[in-house]
DNA sequence: GCCGTTTTCGGCCCGACTGTTTTCAGTCG
């Protein structure tokens, strides 16, 4: 099995960790974090490109050295390096590293004083209060260490944006209660609309910070207080769910807007870029020598570095600066480009509400198709069509229409791809529908060979127009299957089939990452919500989101286009 | 360890809060 892009991101985060308990080279450290984050979410997997012997260097904060380095791991799955530095400096440590509040001195510290070997070492020294006589340490902070102990797992998971959206809004109804507010806006990876968020980041502005600032660590479902200043402050909520607060002046609103949206990354380039033009850029504005001369709003923080409003789903520096520069950014797909929705099911299978229902709540949506794609035979707990309920199916439709004059319901059906890579149903029924979603739903454990290969046969079949959820993940849930997605994407594109972007909050596949590459393979792509019930017609919005942060436009998108045009693409020659 | 319209050396984003010290290091975002 390849090496996957996210083992090397890790080797490289534990090598950062190690190599910063061992006092390196801050900037070394931070070269080796940069390309962590780098690899993790490139488009393309690091095993493919080394595969195909293309010159890794040439990707940002990977420079020679760190090429190399990725080629060992590629062809050997280890690091003599991080080998050699474990070896005097335990992996152990890099675990401890991550428990909130202790970083490489703190640890260093642990290691060399107490010679902890384990996290249960680290709790028996901070119960038996040896942490606490250490220099720099003392009574609170080893109280801090075994709270956090308490409540730690490597793997934190990451809340999904339909969950961090029903936990934030009363939130935000509550701070704007605040006396003086003015403006209260969730910042953060919810604003740059990330699948998961892994906090929440609000900005608030206000003529006098103390009040809301009062006013926020007493909402009722804070749970604890990590900290609390005038500016700033950081609360656990009872979800479990953290949240920063922030409280600038009205004047610093934009500024501070961009810093606390983020990314990291993004913020990083930019004041790197501001830095070369002789200004400075933080949260409460853009300076040049000791005078301010911008960041009430985002557009201003971004006009003095000479660059246009950069959207938010597209700052996370992959590539947006460049695009920025040479006025290329893209005009990015919104909600209201939408014409239909391409995958949804009704109570013929495993859908709550009637056809007819569906049609007429997305008719509400402005929509001018929907169409309806139950399960197919095989998924017999889904109550899937065989080709007799399938005809009979048509039927229906075909009456519903005659009877519905702002909304057309287009046949279709979610076919199953077998394991050999056919269709659950004959061609000649598959031929009497107005386009097929095929997808893969057993069978996930085959080789990334053969998982490819399975769905290429599929697409071979003359009648197959869209690929459902194509990796087949389920956020923090399940793994995606193994597929050689830039091989079944150009494989696509060739034969005028499309991939789906499943908008369902739960799946959000393909990946943002997994869109750009839509677009560097020419595959167009449908955003369609799966919907099983009339409620999840509304969940268009993720998918859309989830496009925006992919790079897409409304050309890219084939439910952007009129029945006429649709039904075109539909029909490969 | 990366990077370059100050290019092969000498820089590398910037500020807030906490706890332990007594002026600041460590950590975080």
């Amino acid at each position: 099995m390849p090496v996957h892009n996210n083992e090397i991101a890790d080797i490289f985060e534990t090598l950062a960790d190690l190599l910063e308990i061992e006092d390196a080279n801050p900037y070394r450290v931070r070269a080796y974090r940069n390309a962590a984050r780098t690899v993790r979410s490139h488009t393309r997997s690091m095993s493919d490109l080394v595969e195909q012997k293309k010159d890794l260097s040439k990707i940002p904060t990977i420079g020679k050295d760190l090429a190399k380095k990725i080629k060992t791991i590629v062809v050997t799955g280890k690091l003599p390096l991080l080998e050699k530095v474990r070896s005097r400096t335990p992996n152990i440590l890099s675990d401890i590293m991550s428990v909130k509040g202790f970083g490489p001195k703190r640890v260093k510290t642990l290691y060399q004083k107490l010679k902890i070997q384990s996290l249960d070492d680290v709790r028996r020294a901070a119960r038996s209060g040896k942490v606490r006589k250490l220099k720099g340490f003392g009574k609170k902070t080893e109280k801090t260490l075994l709270q956090r102990l308490e409540h730690f797992s490597t793997e934190t998971a990451r809340t999904r944006l339909i969950t961090a959206e029903k936990i934030a809004s009363p939130l935000v109804n509550y701070l704007k209660k605040s006396k003086g507010v003015k403006k209260v806006v969730i910042a953060g990876s919810y604003r740059r609309c990330k699948e998961t968020v892994g906090d929440l980041d609000i900005l608030v502005t206000a003529q006098k910070s103390s009040n809301v600032m009062k006013r926020f660590i007493k909402y009722e479902e804070v749970d604890t207080v990590i900290s609390k200043g005038s500016t700033r402050s950081t609360v656990i909520l009872r979800s479990g769910l953290s949240v920063d607060l922030r409280v600038v002046p009205q004047i610093s609103y934009g500024a501070a807007l961009v810093y606390f949206t983020g990314s990291k990354a993004h913020n990083i380039a930019l004041r790197k870029i501001a830095v070369k033009k002789h200004l400075k850029i933080n949260e409460y504005g853009v300076y040049k020598n000791k005078s301010r001369i911008a960041g009430k709003t985002e557009k201003s923080v971004y006009k003095t570095v000479g660059l246009p409003f950069i959207p938010p789903e597209l700052r996370e520096n992959h590539g947006e600066f460049f695009a920025a520069h040479r006025d290329g950014l893209p005009d990015l797909v919104s909600l209201d480009n939408i014409r239909g929705d391409l995958h949804c099911h009704s109570k013929a299978s495993d859908g709550r509400d009637t056809i007819k229902k569906m049609a007429i709540a997305a008719s509400e949506l402005g929509y001018e198709y929907l169409s309806i794609n139950d399960h197919s035979k095989r998924i017999t707990v889904a109550h899937g069509l065989n080709k007799k309920r399938l005809l009979e199916q048509i039927k229906t439709i075909d009456k519903i229409n005659a009877k519905l004059s702002n909304i057309v319901i287009l046949k279709s059906i979610e076919v199953d791809i077998l394991e050999d890579g056919s269709l659950d149903l004959p061609d000649s029924i598959l031929k009497e529908l107005d386009f097929t979603v095929c997808a893969v739903h057993h069978k996930f454990d085959l080789s990334r060979t053969k998982q490819t290969e399975r769905i290429l046969r599929a697409m071979d079949n003359p009648y197959f127009n869209i690929l459902a959820h194509p990796t087949g993940r389920l956020i923090n849930k399940r793994e995606p299957y193994q597929i050689d997605l830039e091989k079944i994407m150009l494989s696509a594109a060739e034969q005028q089939c499309f991939m789906e972007l499943n908008a369902n909050p739960d799946r959000l596949d393909l990946t943002d990452d997994a869109c750009m590459m839509a677009k560097d393979t020419g595959v167009k792509v449908a955003i369609s919500t799966d919907a099983h019930s009339i409620s999840g017609i509304s969940h268009m919005r993720f998918g859309i989101n989830q496009a925006r942060r992919g790079w897409l436009q409304a050309e890219d998108i084939i439910n952007t286009r009129s029945l006429k045009a649709l039904k075109k693409l539909f029909r490969r020659s």
